[in-house]
DNA sequence: TTATAATAGTATCGAGTCAATACTAACAAT
DNA sequence: ATTGTTAGTATTGACTCGATACTATTATAA
């Protein structure tokens, strides 16, 4: 009952669902840091989409990054479109050939080994180790909106507290770069 | 509170766990493969130990399982040793200099944010995920030696019911490769 | 208003991983 | 004996990744 058991099914976990990753991607012609990379930017929000987001949540160098990204253009898994705002930034966009391959790898709920309380304390025990792993390497602050510190329930709509922008519905579940909270207790 | 959460958090864990084991072998000159080897080769029983199951474990070919172990050989991370009852088979050992690593890269469980019984829930949820994974893909059956259909509790001592060898107290908490069981009630 | 620095991303090259293929050696089976 | 299977190695080509050097845009400062 050790956080180091913890980490180390977390661990093994992790090298099945790469090992299965390979299989399927191995037919397509990709590597399994592009599923990476469409996986990341089906998850982030409009401030995250971007190639230096990609190469803080990658934790490769931008160089690296930005051959990933031409791999997926050339193959038409996503576009690129310079921001309107800051002409150096780059906005990166799903194609549906994408949206197809990673609707294929999502998983489906239906088994129910588990109970719900049960689903629930493992989910909140794993959000605090990620917490804490984010804080102790000061390195990653990604983390879903509506989980924020800068996160506002204006009780009829949603609002960015960085930002200052209202949220869509669609929004607050999305990955942010910007993301900031402290540990919950649970 | 859905499956696909669990492993969305299993999936970022994983990925800042290896962002920053990067950090830590650049300086060794090693690859995460090799980290991996390492750990596998040290949690292993000497059923396990040998190129043919770090080819399953991994999901590489066994040629290029074959190169990452000629390089943490050559970097004198591990040493090989032909098996007496088989001349084909090659056991694998760690030396000193590679425990040390592995020793520097462990977690010290000082931190409690969870009181014992979230953590035992997580682990019972965590290892069922596993076992259905590796069940529903075939692929692999590695796991915990005591946890295997085969483990015997001879009240003063055990023993494996394929092999039919005795294990010492050491062995039965080991990986092997050989590992098969059924779900578990929670 | 220029300089200067900082930020976002790209291009290129060398080192290294990985898959595919073909290979040797040892064991198994008939 | 033979044929087949298993365990591991050697080689080659495609590709990833890090390092370095580069352009373009924005921010800061004198």
């Amino acid at each position: 009952m050790s956080l180091t058991n913890i980490l180390n099914l977390v661990d093994s976990i992790g090298n099945l669902l790469r090992s299965e990753e390979k299989k399927f991607l191995q037919p397509l012609g990709l590597q399994p840091i592009h599923l990476h990379v469409l996986m990341y930017l089906s998850m982030c929000n409009k401030y995250s989409n971007n190639p230096a987001a990609l190469t803080k949540y990658l934790g490769n160098t931008k160089g690296t990054t930005s051959q990933s990204i031409n791999v997926l253009e050339t193959k038409g898994y996503l576009v690129k479109k310079k921001s309107k705002n800051d002409k150096r930034i780059i906005k990166l966009y799903l194609t549906e050939q994408a949206n197809e391959i990673i609707k294929k790898l999502s998983f489906e709920d239906s088994e129910d080994f588990f109970n719900d309380r049960s689903m629930e304390i493992t989910e909140n025990v794993l959000t605090n180790i990620l917490k804490s792993l984010q804080l102790s390497n000061q390195s990653m602050t990604f983390g879903i909106c509506n989980t924020c510190d800068f996160f506002i329930d204006e009780g009829d709509g949603y609002r960015c507290g960085l930002t200052q922008e209202v949220l869509f519905d669609y929004e607050i579940d999305q990955v942010c770069q910007e993301h900031e909270s402290e540990l919950q207790d649970i």
